[in-house]
RNA sequence: GGCCCCGUAGUUCAAUGGAUAGAACGAAAGCCUUCUAAGUUUUAGAUCUAGGUCCGAUUCCUAGCGGGGUCACCA
């Protein structure tokens, strides 16, 4: 039993119902845990300084009165103005949690919440023929540790992808390429990059010469009626941008179950219109488009299809959602990660899929917009930040550092090291922030590695290697009530929330919960370790509890980073 | 203009309605013959405004101010 299930009881036992909370503590001279008052104090109609004072008087009695406690896990039991507060022995948390995390190991802090429930998560659901920027980037971090925080959770969640290789952006390209391109080669290996530059500029054009567009949307009709003009361009410019992005994906530890194209599921979704008209659910609206009045629902004007025949996003989102429950069957939820800036329109697409009958839960996660330090990104202007340039600039910076460390490494460790620590720093950074937020993306923020960032954590976890590795003891029957210092019961109790903090950070769809934890957790262990020396002691016992409290942190850290989508590199 | 999101130290961010509002960066001053200094110790520094609900508000409500997003043939 874990040391807040026997609190619990104890607490339940005094005579209290229903569900118990307890709470850290602010200061370790307060307590270790706390109850607090309010809820029980307004049930009984009582003072809450009074009741917890009561029930402190009452707990406390029971402990001494060796009635049938089951252990000697709280010391000693104090009010605290309104809340009752527990002094825990060390050893005793120590043993209770470290020993968990030895037994479970990779699974610590699962639970199976989600057991039997089956999630579909759709990410980043991106674009062919256009750029991979920052946002991308920040979509792909959420959208990971997402995915894994449903896992460790219980669920069964199903990462995919859906390209949208089949809208206008397409034509545009394609027209530009055409237009102002033709016939010339892209530059080996950045194919995809180079079709990201072409659609910028065929579409900052087209804003400055709208009397063109008719070429475009000409492009889009043989698209969309695959006409064989176009057809081989279109193939082999998709394709380009597909191993472009997978490569991107390969990079970042993003693993699809399946990839859903638009081109496949564009023809249903026209399907689903006719539906829809047919029952009137939608209608035929101004200049002959096809729309679903959502005013009664303050959702405005939901546009299916183009007065000229031509479809849109609604158009194949209604399409994906056919072929994605036809793929996958009893979907409990199905999550949708974009910017923010669909906000609305992913409210306009679940009412009309619900009205369509479709009734699973939906969700949609916009994350906040990545603004640079000079304001909004905007293809228009050439101010994106490309995630190619982002992974170089962070790259080279690390690469840096560590040559700088490290001067006795060959080139291909250097730069093997060197990329994984810029993949941890990236996503670190990317996660921090709550994703409904608007962040600002500061390349001078991005490659400093002290403080709140993943380097430190990789680095405390190298510290920990480095000590495991010279103390070579095998970590059997320790004598845990040797740690008792307060450093160590700190970090053993935050060790100890891990679960908790698994369970927030679904609750909450918010992965920053993670990066706010593992930091908790590398400065707690920091803290130990400046303190308080691991391997040189004369008692060989209180080396071995130190090594495994080490052991432990380590394998929360580890599990933290993994659900973070981070990789652990063992040498720094 | 309607709707949605956001306003917290100089900066970037935390804080299920609860204890003295936490960090990080930056600034000032210390700590490497001692387990990896990408570390550590100390100091200074903040809840946009005005009302309201509550025993208690950074958090909830109303109004205002400021920033961002969005509002049928873009994605």
């Amino acid at each position: 039993m874990s040391s807040s299930e026997l609190i619990l009881k104890l607490i339940q036992n005094a005579g209290v119902e229903g569900e118990i909370k307890l709470s850290p503590v602010p200061k370790p001279e307060m307590g270790d845990l706390a109850f607090s008052c309010f809820e029980l104090a307004k049930a009984q109609g009582k003072n809450p300084v009074e009741c917890a004072r009561d029930l402190a008087a009452k707990i406390d009695s029971r402990l001494h009165g060796n009635d049938n406690v089951d252990d000697c896990v709280v010391e000693r039991v104090v009010a605290f103005g309104p809340y009752v507060n527990f002094f825990l022995n060390s050893g005793s948390i120590a043993k209770n949690i470290i020993s968990d995390i030895q037994k479970q190991g990779k699974k610590y802090g699962f639970n199976d919440v989600g057991k039997s429930k089956k999630v579909v998560i759709e990410y980043p659901s991106n674009n062919t023929h256009k750029e991979l920027h920052i946002g991308h980037l920040r979509n792909i971090c959420i959208g990971n540790s997402l995915t894994n925080i449903f896992r460790v959770n219980g669920f069964n969640i199903e990462p995919i992808n859906y390209l949208n290789d089949f809208g206008a952006h397409v034509a545009k390209c394609l027209w530009g390429l055409e237009k102002f391109h033709k016939g010339e080669k892209p530059p080996k290996g950045e194919e995809q990059k180079w079709l990201g530059e072409i659609y910028a500029e065929a579409s900052i054009y087209l804003e400055a010469h709208p009397e063109e567009k008719e070429e475009s949307f000409a492009m889009q009709k043989k698209l969309e009626a695959r006409d064989r003009s176009v057809w081989s361009i279109f193939k082999k410019t998709r394709q380009w941008s597909i191993d472009g992005f997978d490569k991107v994906f390969k990079e970042l530890g993003v693993k699809h179950n399946r990839v859903f194209y638009e081109q496949d599921v564009k023809d249903d979704g026209q399907k689903i219109v006719d539906n829809l008209l047919n029952t009137k659910i939608a209608q035929v609206g101004e200049g002959g488009a096809i729309i679903v009045d959502l005013n009664k629902f303050n959702l405005d004007i939901g546009l299916l299809r183009k007065s000229n025949g031509a479809g849109l996003y609604l158009t194949s989102d209604l399409g994906l959602a056919v072929a994605k429950n036809k793929k996958y069957k009893n979907i409990s939820e199905s999550i949708h990660l974009t910017g923010s800036e669909q906000n609305f329109y992913f409210k306009q697409l679940f009412k009309i899929l619900e009205l369509a009958g479709y009734k699973y839960k939906m969700t949609h996660i916009g994350y906040g917009l990545v603004m640079l330090p000079e304001g909004k990104m905007s293809s228009r202007t050439g101010k994106v930040v490309l995630y190619d340039d982002v992974r170089d600039l962070v790259y080279n910076k690390v690469l840096e550092e560590t040559t700088k460390r490290h001067p006795d490494w060959n080139k291909k460790k250097l730069a093997n090291v060197s990329l994984k620590i810029a993949l941890a720093a990236i996503k670190f950074e990317f996660l921090k922030h709550e994703a409904n937020k608007t962040i600002i993306f500061d390349a001078a923020m991005a490659t400093k590695f002290e403080g709140f960032t993943g380097p430190y954590i990789l680095y405390m976890v190298a510290r920990i290697n480095s000590m495991l590795r010279k103390g070579k003891v095998k970590l059997k029957n320790i004598d845990f009530s040797l740690l008792k210092e307060s450093e160590e019961k700190q970090l053993v109790l935050l060790l100890g929330e891990y679960g908790e903090v698994i369970k927030k950070s679904f609750d909450n769809y918010n992965p920053s919960v993670l990066t706010k934890y593992s930091f908790d957790v590398a400065q707690a262990f920091s803290n130990f370790y400046a303190k308080h020396s691991v391997l040189n002691n004369e008692n060989t016992e209180l080396v071995k509890a130190r090594l495994a409290l080490c052991g432990a942190t380590k394998q929360v850290l580890e599990n933290c980073l993994a659900t973070m989508s981070i990789e652990v590199i063992d040498i720094m």
